[in-house]
DNA sequence: TTGCCTCGAGATCA
DNA sequence: CTCGAGGCAA
């Protein structure tokens, strides 16, 4: 095979060739096009005419196909322009270049995914449910705004795509690279499958800038959806339960091949960088994206004002079913980009911007039993099984029912027939209780007065929403949890000892806490279920690796209450050391930031129970190690006696957070500037403060500077 | 919470 | 071939 060419015919999905998109200068026109008769090969020309001819051929027909929705050939001949250039590339390998639209898979199988920072963080959006949570909105927005509430506001509208977020960089044109949302502050780079996107551009067209990165949703077609679905069905392999699932599936496959066969599309929504263009308004980004090449979904508009906002969302929810796409709500933007930088930015989502959802899909099931789930502090969870229901995408047989007020003030029983729904499309919920289809017999749910594990005392607090459990560490169900916890990626990250394999060696007295582990052999773990040789001997190396670790982990393995990451992360940078920590008293604890009375009070106890400690020891007999953390006298703080001033917004931290890592930096915060104020902060959309700071020859840093200050304490 | 992909390795069958 | 674990996304 020629270098650079892959496989048979790649784009001969459906039966039907596709089209991808990009431009080298000028497009030839419609009439031009027609005029040649659409098989180029007019005059003579020289190899490398032709090809540079099909390729802007070929490109400008896809940009009619996806971008304008405006083809001017059939499948057919747009077909037999594209074999013609494969041919012509085939003889001549030496005219293939890499965005040529042949090469959408030229990359071999990946290993696995690397990592892409977002230049720009790809933040979320608030969610609005109902017209009241809209007009909350649109209120908020006028008066951060100081604008009349009568006076409306231009929003920029789109329907909101149900797929995975991506972003796309370009630069001098070409597509660099591709990442997923991932946290929002960094993805993972899936540029080649991203390539294999017919509907998205390798080279921008028109006047494209030097640098963008723009925001978009990848998702299939209902349509896409289904044929691939009947395809799979036709061959036997497995069948996707919906296109969201299908297209983040296809996205994560590491070989670019498989993505090529899945009818992925995307709309772009948004600009995240963009060099060497300027816009007034979110509208106009998106016209200037569609020019350079972009698809970009014809169902955006622009309106004035909430009435319009509703107006816009009642159209897209009754044309809903009719969409060629899933959508679950509509999303409505600040159209003046100014206003939105006045607006800003809080912690993970702009101010200027709402997702209007459209109400959750709801079925009907009956609930066939509550089980009640004893968690880690014991606490029982009432969960609701289901008689399966397909809702929202996923089958659901079970749901949280939270704890009895929950229950009583639902009113549930077992054997009701109830509506549920994913909440925010995730996580399952009974709603309510059909009380009209309830059965004569039906069982009231009880909290049980023993534990369902263990038998020890349930203890249900008045005026507390849980109850728990007393048994302790004589709970199995407690000791599972807490050990399942100990060896979670984010605690002591002990590969291979997943829950199955936590329960089997609890259930076989094994082990009866976390210290129990290192003194597990090999040969005591092989022959439990899917334990040979080879798995034991790995779970005892990742064992042995875990013993090295570090302090912030070690406490949050405890798995004190209340202590998660970020606690536990603060309690060792406050005390260096273990022991200083469980020697602390409540004054010593609450003198640690973002330590309250409740989180100071479940830190003295676990360390007051002789248990605990014994553990602890037993872990560190065993070799579980780490280095002291060096705690930094006040005075020794990097910005100790400096007096900081804060102002505008920040989008990594709110205002308060901000302000914390100061108080912890050993800045003094202080609300206004003057001579005296050592440095000010400035975030987005900055004001007077950062007027005056400049006025009086204050240092005045950025964000970034923060960020680097907070990672290095 | 569910669904998807990937990997390693155990289980099963020829 | 199938399962468990791990990772990711909404």
């Amino acid at each position: 095979m020629q270098p650079g060419v892959v496989g048979p015919c790649l784009y001969s999905i459906n039966g039907m060739l596709c089209p991808p998109i990009f431009s080298v200068g000028a497009a030839p026109s419609v009439a031009a096009l027609l005029e040649s008769g659409l098989t180029t090969m007019t005059a003579k020309q020289t190899p490398p005419q032709e090809a540079t001819k099909l390729r802007a051929e070929i490109n400008d027909h896809n940009y009619r196909y996806y971008v304008l929705d405006a083809p001017v050939i059939s499948d057919a001949q747009f077909d037999k322009l594209f074999r013609k250039l494969q041919e012509l590339e085939a003889q001549h390998p030496e005219l293939i270049t890499p965005d040529s639209p042949t090469q959408r898979i030229g990359a071999k199988p990946l290993a696995g995914f690397e990592e892409i920072k977002h230049t720009v963080p790809m933040l979320s959006l608030a969610n609005a449910f109902d017209e009241d949570e809209l007009a909350d909105f649109d209120r908020r927005v006028h008066d951060r705004l100081k604008r009349d509430i009568e006076a409306p506001i231009t929003y920029s509208c789109e329907p909101k795509l149900d797929g995975l977020a991506v972003s796309l960089r370009y630069e001098a044109g070409k597509l660099v690279s591709a990442a997923t949302r991932g946290d929002g502050y960094a993805g993972e780079d899936i540029t080649q499958n991203i390539r294999t996107i017919k509907s998205i551009p390798l080279h921008l067209r028109d006047k494209f800038p030097p640098v963008l990165e723009v925001r978009g949703e990848v998702f299939i077609s209902k349509k896409g959806f289904a044929e691939l679905n009947a395809r799979a069905e036709k061959t036997g392999e497995k069948v996707f339960v919906n296109p969201r699932n299908a297209a983040a599936g296809s996205l994560r496959q590491l070989d670019p091949q498989i993505t090529a066969s899945r009818p992925l599309t995307m709309f772009c929504y948004g600009v995240g960088v963009v060099e060497g263009a300027e816009f007034k308004s979110h509208s106009e980004s998106l016209q200037a994206l569609k020019r350079w090449g972009l698809r970009v979904n014809t169902a955006a508009a622009v309106v004035k004002g909430l009435k319009q906002c509703a107006t816009y969302y009642q159209k897209m929810a009754s044309q809903r079913a009719g969409l060629d796409y899933d959508i679950d709500g509509v999303v409505f933007k600040v159209d003046d980009l100014a206003l939105q930088k006045t607006l800003g930015t809080v912690s993970r989502a702009p101010r200027w911007a709402v997702a209007y959802k459209f109400p959750a899909e709801e079925e009907n099931t009956q609930i066939e039993a509550v089980d009640f789930q004893v968690g880690r502090t014991g606490a029982l969870t009432p969960v609701a099984r289901l008689k399966p229901v397909f809702v929202g995408g996923a089958t659901v047989s079970n749901a949280t029912l939270h704890n009895m007020d929950e229950i009583a003030r639902k009113d549930v029983r077992v054997g009701d027939t109830v509506v549920v729904r994913r909440a925010g499309d995730v996580i399952p919920m009974v709603v309510s209780v059909i009380k009209e289809k309830r059965p004569k017999q039906t069982q009231e749910i009880t909290l049980p007065s023993e534990c369902p594990i263990c038998g020890s005392e349930v203890m249900h607090v008045p005026g507390e929403a849980v109850a728990r459990c007393m048994g302790g560490l004589t709970c199995s169900a407690q000791r599972k949890e807490s050990i399942k916890h100990f060896a979670a990626r984010r605690a002591m990250d002990i590969e291979g000892l997943g829950d199955k394999l936590v329960e089997q060696l609890v259930d076989h007295d094994l082990i009866h806490d976390a210290a129990d582990l290192y003194t597990l052999k090999a040969d005591q773990l092989a022959g439990l279920e899917r334990m040979a040789e080879k798995s034991a001997d790995n779970v005892i190396a990742a064992l042995e690796k875990s013993k090295t670790t570090t302090l912030p982990r070690f406490i949050y393995a405890l798995g004190i209450r209340e202590v998660g990451e970020t606690i536990a992360r603060t309690l060792a940078h406050a005390f260096g050391r273990l022991d200083k920590l469980m020697a602390a008293d409540e004054e010593a604890l609450l003198a640690v930031n973002d330590v309250g009375p409740i989180v100071a009070e479940y830190v003295l106890h676990f360390f007051q129970q002789a248990s605990n400690r014994k553990v602890i020891e037993r872990l560190q007999h065993a070799g579980v190690h780490w280095p002291a953390i060096e705690v930094k006298a006040a005075e020794d703080l990097p910005l100790a006696g400096k007096t900081v001033v804060l102002t505008g917004t920040f989008t990594h931290f709110s205002r308060e957070d901000a302000k914390a890592h100061l108080l912890a930096l050993g800045a003094k915060v202080s609300g206004s500037v003057s001579k005296k104020t050592d440095f000010v902060i400035a975030g987005e959309s900055a004001g007077s403060k950062l007027t005056k700071a400049q006025n009086l020859g204050v240092t005045v840093v950025d964000e970034a500077t923060l960020q680097k200050w907070v990672a290095a304490l």
